[in-house]
DNA sequence: GCTAAATGTTGAT
DNA sequence: TCAACCTTTAGCT
């Protein structure tokens, strides 16, 4: 269940099963039996995430591309493996791990170019050392596009999904609806710096939580899945700091979450 | 056991 | 705007 955490953690957890090390690649599906043959035999040298694409490259040329898309899942477990069965798309076996992929998005061998283009593309990922801020404020403070839907373009910023976009808009108080120019330089600098926080504390922990402990129903100990959201799914609910019902509606192609309270017009 | 929806994107209409 | 991709889970019956 993919954001941007999701493909930071596997490029993490990949890297230390398999990085340096020669792996056999398979596949049981015939879609992808060519590229399966590319990467059998060589060895990972390196993982590199942007937004929700990981990258994997097979020695000197190749670079395998991954997107999970919304279903799509990597397991990565110690040897044996289990049984290969089903639509297994792509499965790598190591000395002491292997990994499965199923469902992804897209799974292809790309060339260094091919791999440039995608970076070329994607905005600015919160997950990433090299990402400069400043590139999303030129495009959200010039855009008349409400900032809701402008989150979700990953050519804005790269690894924001539908959790991200509605959790951290309630942290900063921003209407979804507002326009993207109508978003503060104060407001755009504090929502980039609780993004890094929040998605860093998502690829330790594997999955998204947004509530600060206090705004919890328990207030020790780690969230429940209940308590780990302000407005996401949260539709009705009261919300966690004025008790008004949370409101929904699709923008952008997805379910938007958002308190009319604390996010004003 | 069945159905719908889901943390996503692309390409056709 | 919508179907397709193809998996898991929640919420029904």
């Amino acid at each position: 269940m993919p954001e941007g955490h999701t493909i930071h953690r596997l490029a993490r957890d990949l890297g230390a099963a398999f990085q340096g090390e020669q792996v056999a690649a398979s596949t049981l599906m015939d879609r992808f039996a060519d590229g399966a043959r590319l990467l059998d035999g060589q060895v990972v040298e390196r993982l590199d995430a942007h937004g929700k694409h990981l990258f994997v490259r097979f020695g000197p040329e190749a670079w395998l591309h991954v997107h999970l898309g919304l279903y799509g899942k990597f397991t990565v477990g110690r040897l044996p493996a289990p049984e290969a069965k089903g639509a297994l798309r792509l499965r790598l076996v190591g000395r002491e791990h292997w990994a499965d992929l199923r469902g992804p998005t897209a799974c292809e061998v790309v060339t260094p170019a091919e791999k440039a283009r995608f970076h070329a593309r994607l905005g600015p990922d919160p997950l990433r050392k090299d990402a400069d801020p400043d590139r999303a404020w030129d495009r959200i403070s010039r855009s008349r596009v409400a900032v809701g839907a402008l989150l979700m373009q990953q050519e804005v910023v790269a690894g924001i999904g539908n959790v991200y976009r509605a959790e951290i808009l309630y942290r900063h108080g921003i209407e979804p609806h507002r326009e993207g120019r109508g978003v503060h330089r104060e407001e755009w600098d504090a929502s980039w710096d609780d993004l890094r926080t929040l998605m860093r504390a998502g690829v330790r922990a594997g999955r998204i939580v947004t509530t600060r402990p206090e705004h919890r129903s328990r207030r020790s100990g780690r969230a429940t899945r209940e308590d780990s959201f302000y407005v996401y799914r949260r539709t009705g609910l009261p919300c966690r700091l004025c008790g008004t019902p949370v409101l929904t509606e699709v923008m952008a192609a997805r379910n938007l979450y958002w308190c009319p309270v604390c996010q004003p017009r």
